[in-house]
DNA sequence: CGTCTGACGCACG
DNA sequence: GCGTGCGCCAGAC
């Protein structure tokens, strides 16, 4: 586990924090973004998910979705539906590319790593 | 080294 | 409540 050396520290975080999603639950890249302590680099959540699928180790990014619960980042897995499906397969209610009880399933690092320190 | 792009988020209208 | 514009940080050209 982190095998951060390779890459910035940011990108080591993103990792190490999506690797704690618990199976079943979502967050945000947002979300993320803010418990690395980088609050205004969504957007970098999402690079470094991206660039997981180069990794030798999975990475659950299917379970990181935007502040709306809409899985924004579905067409840069393998299928087209392969986000959805594996969000269902963990018992995530989704429908139309969207999680649908989005605000009882999400799981903020804020609140439940709060005495983690990466 | 300058510029464009991007799995976001927020402010505005 | 929805569409548009802008800022963020890092990597690819």
């Amino acid at each position: 586990m982190n095998p951060n050396s390779n890459s910035s520290n940011f990108f080591s975080k993103v990792y190490s924090v999506t690797n704690l999603i618990p199976a079943g639950r979502v967050t945000s890249y947002g979300a993320i973004a803010r418990f690395i302590g980088s609050p205004q680099a969504a957007r970098m959540v999402g690079w470094a998910l991206n660039s997981t699928k180069k990794l030798p180790y999975w990475v659950p990014a299917h379970r990181v979705v935007n502040r709306n619960g809409l899985l924004t980042g579905k067409k840069h897995f393998i299928g087209n539906n392969t986000m959805q499906e594996l969000l269902l397969s963990e018992g995530i209610e989704v429908e139309d590319g969207k999680i649908i009880n989005f605000q009882k399933v999400f799981w903020d690092p804020m609140l439940e790593l709060d005495d983690v320190i990466l």
